[in-house]
DNA sequence: TTGACAGGTAACTATTTGGTTACCTATAGT
DNA sequence: ACTATAGGTAACCAAATAGTTACCTGTCAA
């Protein structure tokens, strides 16, 4: 599993609403994710290649139907990159009091 | 903090090496950096600055010098949006094995 | 067995991006 | 004052990337 191919993989937003949309709800087929993409059928293809050489997506083919599913081991060892065990809790305790105070803004 | 500035700033190799540098060491000033890479001053200056236009990094001056700051919230954040809660623990684990398989083989 | 649907390949184009050289500004120390 | 050091701006170039159109393959269902 390719460091640079998981940061590039992710560089692209079209990528990353492919990721949201298989967070929400797995087992998409191509045509699926293609209704929700202002884009080709080819060009989210072309993405999902990527994911899938990344690691961040895994496929199994159903008939004539290719499903994809996300993987989130890659996202975490972007997180224990540069998060170590010490600093996790203050930096997630800190994430969460942001995050509470722009819900209640 | 723009999503993408953070996953674009993430996506160059000398720049996850320009964090990597500072995750080991914090304060570094520019000269300092450049040391470390193969490259320009000024390439090692244009990375800094997008790195410090996605949040990723931070800086004060002292003098005329330049001190340059790991933050970890966005990389936080790039996790939180993947791995919810309840697949959090169950993510941690395999990725805590797959260490422990690679470094006793 | 034929038509419709799901997926795949190839070739091309416009834009973005990483890196360079050349030149400029500001602070430290003697 | 002046020289070395630390940082900054501008203009430019080669390579990588996101997207397109046109065409091809495989599977399901009547």
């Amino acid at each position: 599993m390719d460091d640079n191919l998981v940061f590039r993989a992710l560089a692209d937003p079209t990528r990353r609403l492919l990721l949201d949309l298989l967070f929400e709800r797995d087992a998409r087929s191509l045509s699926d994710l293609e209704s929700h993409v202002e884009m080709t059928r080819i060009g989210v293809m072309k993405h999902l290649r990527l994911l899938e050489a990344a690691g961040l997506v895994v496929t199994r083919r159903f008939g004539r139907e290719k499903r994809h599913y996300l993987n989130p081991v890659p996202i975490r060892l972007i997180h224990d990159r540069w998060i170590d065990k010490y600093t996790e809790r203050r930096v997630a305790a800190l994430v969460n009091l942001k995050k509470t105070l722009e819900t209640t803004k």
